[in-house]
RNA sequence: UCCCCGGUAGCUCAAUGGUAGAGCAUUCGGCUGUUAACCGAAGGGUUGCAAGUUCGAAUCUUGCCCGGGGAGCCA
């Protein structure tokens, strides 16, 4: 007698390895369309869609079935694959059996149409959204992007020491940070930045990172702009400015390159252009806060020496550069408090920003940190903040001070950029911004 | 907080002072190679809210609400 073997179980991104098989596909309805007695459905399983092809008169179960089924309906079907250049994405199945999951009402449409649709009801239904090919595609790179960060990280021998995201104060300030209830009568902050944090664990680790969300309850509403938002943030002893800028590079070239790699098909769907992408390669170009000036003076910028860099300027230096450009040694006086001076030029703070391509804007900032004990007395007291917060972060300069630098890049910015999407809020699941939190 | 733009059918939009419309979606009918399929028909509206001007307001005025983009601040 014969044995019947179930056909087996296939993702939709393999499935040009099972031409000529018979196969089964779980997944949703993704659209269908209907030309007499032939019925033309695609199918989606969250790696890809693949077309199918039903005749009611050689399968009339199968037909009625999917006759009428409404988008985004689950089914488990079953049909044998062959390539079909009339088909997207080359292949076809001839379907020859249809398991409805889950049935969407007709009384109740899927919302998401196959059409343009508007920001603010595509934000409302993020928990839906996310189901089309190309937010699922820039997930997919979110994802390469953060295993391939690690990867670099792991690999340079940093050690993963996570931050607190409950904070008792302000790192700079209360302003910018999500007050919450903590256990009776005390308050906590949502943390804005690891940073603090990993500079203890380098002196215990040597060389850490955190990575994690963090908080700014600033009210930006820009493209660029979320209230939470992940952060990669090294933090080394015995590191320098220097050395900060090369593991800079490193570090986004490696993301970009293992994206280009393992995410091409993803970054096709969302018609990238991977020249450009497969051009960031190190080094990076490097120029002063003083070159940044001239170089903007020179485009006509109104921009002063002493003045930080908006959105215009950041775009103006990124776009004289085919890859990240890294500007360093900014004046003192407009960067944070615990920039270690450039012994050179007092006036100078031994900080870097790293600037994305095409207008993405500032994806890493960083530097090296004060290890003096006196002076950075002194930076908390010009800034009117409060030591008594600040003592076990003094006590890092009390026992064995050493020189030290790290920095933080901004998971986000960095694959909107790499993705090339209009906003940041798409590379995020969910994303949370002003105004904002549902779904 | 400030500046600019927007809110009309479930969705995307049109209608600039004179009867509120189209495409998509939904329902019904047709179509054996579709490609956001196509063709025909039907149902679907307190034009964000409130007041004002006018014979007449989606349209003009004022206030409010909601959203978007930008500045500041930042990654």
């Amino acid at each position: 007698m014969r044995v019947m073997t179930k056909p087996a179980i296939v993702n939709i991104e393999h499935v040009g390895q099972h031409a000529g098989e018979e196969v089964t596909l779980q997944g949703w309805l993704y659209n269908l369309r209907e030309s007499g007695k032939l019925l033309f459905p695609i199918f989606r399983d969250g790696t890809g869609i693949l077309q199918g092809v039903v005749s009611q008169k050689e399968q009339p179960t199968a037909f009625e079935a999917l006759h009428g089924l409404g988008q985004e309906s689950s089914v488990i079907v079953t049909g044998k694959i062959r390539p079909e250049p009339r088909a997207p994405g080359g292949f076809e199945m001839g379907v020859t059996h249809v398991e409805v999951v889950g049935r969407v009402k007709e009384s109740e449409p899927y919302p998401i149409q196959l059409k343009e649709h508007g920001v603010d009801f595509l934000l409302d239904r993020r928990h839906l959204w996310v189901r089309t090919p190309r937010q699922a595609s820039i997930l997919r790179i979110r994802a390469e992007a953060i295993r391939a960060g690690r990867e670099f990280m792991d690999a340079q021998g940093y050690t993963l020491a996570d931050a607190p995201i409950f904070t008792p104060a302000a790192c700079e300030g209360t302003t910018t940070l999500f007050e919450v209830q903590y256990v009776d009568d005390q308050k906590a902050y949502l943390t804005q930045s690891g940073q603090l944090y990993s500079e203890a664990l380098a002196a215990a680790l040597g060389k850490v990172y955190c990575f994690g969300p963090t908080f700014r309850a600033e009210k930006s509403k820009t493209r660029r702009h979320l209230t939470e938002f992940w952060m990669l943030e090294p933090e080394a002893s015995y590191a320098h400015l220097e050395d900060m800028m090369a593991l800079g590079e490193g570090l986004v070239s490696h993301i970009v390159q293992s994206v280009v790699r393992n995410r091409r098909r993803e970054l096709e769907t969302l018609k990238r252009d991977i020249p450009k992408l497969e051009a960031v390669l190190p080094p990076f170009p490097r120029i002063t806060y003083d070159d940044a000036v001239a170089i903007l003076q020179q485009r006509g910028n109104p921009a002063k020496w002493g003045d930080d860099f908006g959105g215009d300027e950041e775009t103006i230096l990124s776009s004289q550069f085919d890859r990240p450009v890294m500007v360093h040694r900014y004046p003192a006086a407009i960067k944070a408090f615990y920039m270690e001076p450039d012994p050179l030029r007092s006036e100078l703070a031994l900080g870097f920003d790293m600037l994305a391509p095409e207008g993405y804007g500032e994806i890493i900032g960083g530097g090296e940190r004060i290890s003096s004990y006196d002076l950075l007395v002194k930076r908390l007291r010009e800034n009117n903040l409060p030591e008594e917060a600040f003592q076990w972060y003094l006590d890092l300069r009390r026992y064995g001070s050493v020189p030290h630098a790290g920095f933080g890049m901004g998971l986000e910015r960095t694959v909107a950029w790499i993705c090339g999407t209009e906003h940041i809020r798409e590379v995020v699941p969910f994303p949370r911004m002003i105004y904002r939190v549902y779904p």
